[in-house]
DNA sequence: CGCTTAATTGACCATAATCAACCAGGGTGG
DNA sequence: CCACCCTGGTTGATTATGGTCAATTAAGCG
């Protein structure tokens, strides 16, 4: 079974004829180097690119050059699946590591929005846990302490992570460089080489590049304020 | 027409079908005082929320009882049309103002998926919005000033009244006070404060509550580094 | 008319940014 | 093979943006 399909299927149920219009969904995967654009800021893409290999990075540009990444996209995830309706672009997407993506036309996603409305509740979704996504984003930027805000996005990935079978008993590799963390938190990337050096010194995770190991799951949601709900792992019909 | 209909034939133009359909929707409008719960957290609701007059905050709540404002809806704001597909509410909806609301149930709602699939694409529209407009936040949050932050909060709500006809030549209503702002920009009621005088000592707004002046546009987007891509605001079949 | 919330201002404090130096590792070219 | 360079990680010193505390005034409301 596809990646996308498993995945999917963690939210809800698909019927046969919904998994054969995924299975005839996909063009053939193509790679991308870490650091290049799998979309451009501003453009208007045919088809949105589902990542099946590495992480990417959504993010907008400011003025004076500087970045700021507002999801982290992992396997599995549509990284611009709202350009099918969006248009144009409101931000790009960088490869943070070397990754495998594959195109879906907008022609065929079209179609399945005609054709299959229960697949198309289910897309519906996966653009509605994003926004979930960045919801916590906003809280933890807003409200929480530096060290907070690096806890949660550990926690966060681990569970993304697990549910596509990248992570395993508060175990992941995570191959992201302090300066990237450092522009998904809005912090200097000085100050997330001390929040790293305090979780290390607190127990909390193991942090042996580029494997995090959440040492004690239970007091990293703590100090994380972590609730899973917004990611929406539990199956429910839709 | 109504007001519903009204924005969404902004974003494309609508079937006489589907506007029947957007008619039989709603319930009759309610009101909702100003501190009160429209959606509460956590909750599981059978209806989405249709924000008919006033101003509401979608917000998440800390463990020490600070919120995050992480969304402000207007007039015409689908306030948890997520909830047709998330099932349990991420965060909770506050009346920032006397608000009158009108509930669009599930069951209709889905019957929409199941017989328009242009208006679902739409809807879905709606929520890919939302999902863009946090993004902005979180990237001003990360990366900007408390001034260029307010900056851009402003012209993002000028621009979505403007686009529901509650602002124009620059000029409109914003009924909320400073602890609401400081909230939602994740700064603290003083900092505000202060936020404003500058706004007003450089001659980017006149604000005498609850109307704001923006008297130099064009300073007010450099200063906010202000992109309105994001709203989707032109017309465009989806 | 007194209670509560909002707005403002000043003094002081803290979290995180910036600047700078240094070291380690990986890739490249002589 | 090794020197070099570039990026990343770490640590220290200093700075700054914005928070906290506190006091005062203003404004809405029973």
């Amino acid at each position: 079974m596809s990646l996308l399909t498993e995945k999917l299927e963690r939210r809800d149920r698909l019927s046969e004829a919904e998994k054969a219009a995924l299975a005839d969904l996909l063009e053939p995967p193509r790679t991308v180097p870490a650091g290049a654009d799998i979309v451009s800021e501003h453009s208007r893409p045919h088809h949105s690119t589902l990542l099946a290999t590495g992480f990417a990075g959504r993010y907008v540009t400011l003025a004076d050059g500087r970045r700021q990444i507002t999801q982290i996209g992992v396997a599995g995830d549509f990284v611009d699946l709202h350009s099918l309706l969006m248009k144009q672009m409101d931000h790009g997407v960088v490869a943070l590591t070397d990754v495998t993506v594959a195109n879906a036309p907008h022609g065929k996603l079209r179609k399945i929005t005609e054709d299959h409305p229960h697949l198309t509740r289910v897309l519906w979704l996966d653009t509605i846990v994003d926004a979930a996504i960045h919801r916590q984003w906003i809280a933890a930027m807003g409200r929480r302490t530096g060290l907070a805000q690096l806890a949660h996005l550990l926690a966060e990935l681990y569970l993304r992570l697990e549910l596509v079978g990248q992570a395993r008993d508060h175990v992941f590799e995570l191959p992201l460089s302090q300066p990237v963390l450092a522009d998904s938190l809005g912090l200097s990337a000085v100050h997330i080489s001390r929040l790293v050096g305090e979780l290390r010194d607190s127990r909390l995770v193991e942090w042996t590049h580029p494997f995090v190991r959440i040492t004690d799951w239970d007091r990293l949601v703590a100090v994380a304020e972590f609730d899973a709900t917004y990611l929406r792992l539990q199956c429910d019909p839709v």
